[in-house]
DNA sequence: ACTCAGGGTCGAC
DNA sequence: GTCGACCCTGAG
């Protein structure tokens, strides 16, 4: 085991980001919270207001992954300054500093979303994990090291059985996910290329994906920043802190507040949900 | 034990 | 556009 420095302390706050409602397999543990991307576990902590990363042969591409997942590339302050004359909205970055939006992988994120309709971060949690550990392979020691299924073997796993371990009524809706990457009806990978409404429809095909689903699978999973992701959070401060109608569908917001705030739109709905959670 | 709500979406009207 | 149905779980 050995490990790398990431940054300094200030620029992110590993407990809002990972575990904040983005990811859904981070675990705390001690001062930090491990985790797996792309199918290698990793522990990321703080110590003497700096953030490492930990991990087996960790090497310079690891570190470079773990980076990117974090988007420590992106610059907070410049965000932040954009908005310094709404005192709404300098006051969230002020006092969330450090909250970031993952890079995660979009077939996972994919399946984490639909899990998500009409659910809770604790229960989300434990359904991703269930399936992880019960049709995963294992790829570390840790208690929830386990490869996320690819579409293949969570059909293979069934429908039946998602229900088994409480997916409830969002297992057909996977099980539809799954279908139409295999027979190719949706080219994941594609995605990243599309512009922003050929992009929601194609994630939309799948059965279970409204607009809401496939604003968070773009942003989370594709690392798109042009996107507003509108749920009872967001609206809530949508309209009680920014002055939007009450009357407007969720759909309506999102589309207003994508306009008003393009490229930040991602980072600003992240911190009105997590404020607005809180 | 019982009620309630949680990062929505779908199909019927 | 509106409305009920859909599953399950932890909290109060």
């Amino acid at each position: 085991m050995n490990n790398k420095f990431l940054c300094n302390s200030i620029e992110i706050d590993l407990s809002s980001t990972l575990d904040g409602g983005q990811s859904f397999r981070w675990h705390k543990f001690e001062n930090g919270f491990n985790g797996v991307i792309n199918n290698k576990p990793y522990f990321i902590f703080q110590e003497n207001k700096k953030i490492f990363v930990e991990a087996e042969e960790l090497n310079s591409n690891d570190v470079n992954l773990v980076f990117n997942y974090l988007s420590l590339d992106v610059d907070l302050r410049k965000i932040s300054k954009k908005f310094k004359n709404n005192l709404y909205l300098n006051n969230l970055f002020k006092k969330y500093y450090g909250l970031r939006i993952l890079n995660q992988d979009p077939w996972e994120t994919i399946v984490s979303f639909i899990t998500s309709s009409v659910s809770n971060i604790l229960k989300i949690k434990k359904n991703i994990n269930d399936l992880c550990v019960l049709n995963g392979e294992k790829i570390g020691k840790n208690k929830y090291d386990y490869a996320f299924p690819g579409p293949i073997k969570i059909i293979d796993f069934g429908e039946n059985n998602l229900r088994k371990i409480g997916f409830g009524f969002r297992s057909p809706y996977i099980i539809d996910a799954c279908k139409k990457v295999i027979n190719g009806d949706i080219l994941i990978n594609n995605i990243y290329d599309l512009n922003y409404d050929d992009a929601l429809h194609q994630l939309t095909k799948i059965n279970g994906v409204g607009r809401k689903v496939a604003d968070c699978i773009l942003t989370y999973g594709y690392h798109r920043k042009d996107v507003f992701a509108v749920d009872r959070w967001v609206r809530r401060g949508l309209i009680n802190k920014l002055g939007y109608s009450e009357k407007l569908q969720n759909e309506k917001l999102s589309i207003k507040a994508r306009k008003k705030y393009g490229n930040e739109s991602s980072y600003i709905q992240q911190y009105i949900f997590f404020s607005e959670k809180s």
